[in-house]
RNA sequence: GGCCCCGUAGUUCAACGGAUAGAAUGGAAGUUUCCUAAACUUUAGAUACAGGUUCGAUUCCUGUCGGGGCUACCA
């Protein structure tokens, strides 16, 4: 049991045989001692006055002097207010210490569960838009997730599905077949993905010329202009023909999908982000027409007279939903549900997780109860990982409109960013250019990674293209700087030395600063499993960030290689080495490399 | 209009209903004969507004104001 569970327990307990009532084990909660207390772990009495029928102060009194007399590795306790103040003794730390820094997986659980696999689907391309800062920060996040719970114990299967049908794929296809005269990434020298998001542009800009002229012409509304446009209208024809499998607009289709792949499977490649099985809705659409067909028959939906089928959601306060068009077409709601049964059938998951833009809410929402209605019951295993927009300066990125910021472009920038603010640090003198090459690149995506991930998930962030991501303070380079030095140091104590450290519990007067530090680390494999429970990668970023700074206050104060006495020295090589180790495990759960030398 | 999310230092981010609201950056002032100064130390600076619930509210509830999103036979 953990310490933590035995002071808990005996706080409980003695509530109990003071008061003569029973106490609820989930009511006893302790939290970490706030910094600026004496303390490792507090227990608030305010809620418990009524029961131990005692002032705040004496409350907090009594319970201490139970715990002390009850728990061994309790040392002391003092008294604020209400807040009862418990200090573990120092041979508790030391011990931690002793018995855990062997430990490579330190952090992660010690089994993976047999039970039902988590699937986390992310990234989910549109085969028309090149990756720009909205999918890096969704690719981000599901892939961090998806190491977190594994790091937690859970099977996991990450998925993507990509977007690769729709009317929208037929805009490109038909401006490239109009107007490409044949163009291809080789001749071009564009990336693939680029090259096709260009087609769509063009679409939309030949488009905007004919509505603006049918406009001109006839008093019509733009949407009605735009509906009968004569590019829309072949659009339409086109996605038909799609439909019909017709073999000339397949072939064009597989081959600027080939490109597109191309061009993400780069991307992902430099993000270091992968998946174990990619969806196409191509793939799957037909069969969300198939159940929602089914769903007709069996008297659950509704068809209007136009032909087009709909869910009545109205009894859920929602509106009707529409699920298949006039023309019997799917729309992209009637896929998803074809993918959840698929993926349902498949791997019968504990839990469908949908790492998608908060944007989608209502759409998931509607998922859910259609799927509801649709008789499906694990209809609830869906869960949507609604994670915040990333906005500019003067709002929302607009693919549209042209205002995102490029995935491809960032990295670059990034990148350089990281080459030019090593070099004027004069570090790289003795590098090698194949160390400076891989350097950069995990510098690079360190400081974006950790930019992104350090957020609430949930929230809307702020990026600034004007300015560069940081490299000093909160930052990921800081981070991977503070594992840098502590290397440093272990290179220099050499393997030998590190195989047998002589850290002796009982001759070595261990400071609070160093029991601060060891406290932090104590503290991890239980930030894993909130940040776990949470789907929340940030709270893994802010508490390394958390532990550096304690480590650097620690390393700039106390000599480490440098301390004469033996064993002192030792035992603060192993603290560091320890640090280390859980500053590299925590940074993978977040995608990121920490180098051994920048 | 309806529904949902968000308002914390100049700026970007933290804070299970708990103690004196933390950081970073920018501003000011320091620390290199010492294991990597991408570091460390000191300093000024914030809960949009008005009510309510509570021993205790940035956190929960109501309203006002401000920002964003959704409300497609787009995806």
């Amino acid at each position: 049991m953990a310490v933590e569970e035995k002071i808990a327990q005996a706080i409980r307990l003695a509530i109990q045989a003071a008061s003569g009532e029973e106490v609820p084990e989930e009511t006893i909660v302790l939290q970490k001692t706030r910094k600026d207390f004496e303390g490792d772990v507090t227990f608030v009495v305010f809620p418990f006055l009524k029961l131990l029928k005692r002032s705040p102060e004496e409350s907090a009194g009594f319970l201490g002097k139970e715990v002390i007399s009850r728990v061994e590795e309790v040392d002391s306790f003092n008294v604020v207010k209400g807040f009862l103040n418990i200090s573990l003794k120092k041979s508790f730390w030391l011990d931690f210490l002793l018995t855990q820094s062997g430990s490579q997986d330190y952090g992660k659980a010690a089994t993976i569960s047999a039970d039902k696999p988590v699937i986390v689907e992310y990234s989910s391309p549109n085969t028309n838009k090149p990756l720009h800062l909205g999918h890096i920060r969704n690719n981000l996040l599901g892939n961090s997730v998806a190491r977190i719970l594994e790091a937690s114990g859970k099977q996991v299967v990450k998925v993507n599905l990509v977007n690769d049908r729709g009317i929208h794929i037929c805009k490109s296809m038909l401006a490239w077949i109009k107007y490409g005269q044949g163009e291809t990434p080789e001749t071009s020298g564009k990336k693939g993905d680029k090259l096709v998001g260009d087609y769509y542009v063009r679409f939309e800009t030949e488009l905007r010329k004919q509505v603006q002229e049918v406009m001109n012409s006839r008093a019509i509304t733009e949407e009605e202009a735009r509906n009968t446009a004569p590019l829309m209208l072949e659009a339409r024809d086109l996605l038909r023909k799609w439909e019909e499998r017709d073999p000339e607009v397949i072939r064009v289709w597989e081959i600027m999908n080939t490109w597109v792949y191309r061009g993400f499977d780069s991307t992902y490649t430099r993000l270091g982000i992968d998946f174990d099985k990619i969806y196409y809705e191509s793939d799957t659409y037909l069969l969300g027409r198939t159940i929602v067909l089914e769903g007709l028959k069996e008297g659950r939906l509704i068809k209007k007279a136009d032909g087009s089928v709909w869910a009545d959601l109205s009894d859920d306060n929602l509106d009707e939903k529409l699920l298949l068009r006039t023309d019997g077409t799917s729309v992209y709601i009637t896929q998803d549900i074809g993918t959840a049964q698929l993926r349902h059938d498949e791997f019968k998951p504990e839990k469908m997780l949908y790492v998608v833009g908060n944007e989608q809410n209502y759409h998931f929402e509607v998922l859910k109860k259609v799927l509801k209605k649709l008789g499906k019951s694990w209809a609830d295993t869906i869960h949507h990982l609604s994670y915040g927009m990333v906005e500019l300066p003067d709002g929302k990125m607009k693919s549209r409109e042209g205002t995102v910021v490029d995935a491809d472009d960032l990295m670059d920038e990034m990148v350089e960013t990281a080459r030019r603010t090593t070099e004027e640090l004069g570090k790289t003198t003795d590098f090698s250019e194949t160390y400076k090459a891989v350097l950069y690149h995990t510098i690079a995506m360190g400081a974006l990674k950790y930019f992104i991930l350090k957020v609430d998930p949930r929230k809307n962030m702020l990026f600034n293209p004007a300015e560069s991501i940081d490299f000093n303070g909160n930052t990921g380079p800081f981070i991977q700087y503070t594992h840098a030095r502590i290397a440093s140091m272990i290179r220099k104590a050499g393997p030998e030395r590190m195989a047998q450290l002589r850290t002796d519990i009982h001759k070595h007067q261990i400071h609070p600063k160093e029991i601060a530090l060891l406290k932090h680390i104590y503290n991890y494999p239980g930030m894993v499993r909130e940040a776990a429970g949470e789907l929340n990668p940030a709270l893994i970023a802010n508490f390394t960030y958390e532990l550096c700074k304690e480590f650097n206050q620690f390393y700039h104060e106390f000599p480490v290689l440098n301390e004469p006495d033996r064993h002192i020295s030792d035992f603060r090589l192993q603290l560091s080495a320890f640090t280390a180790l859980c500053i590299r495990n925590a940074m993978e759960l977040l995608g990121i490399n920490v180098p051994e030398r920048m």
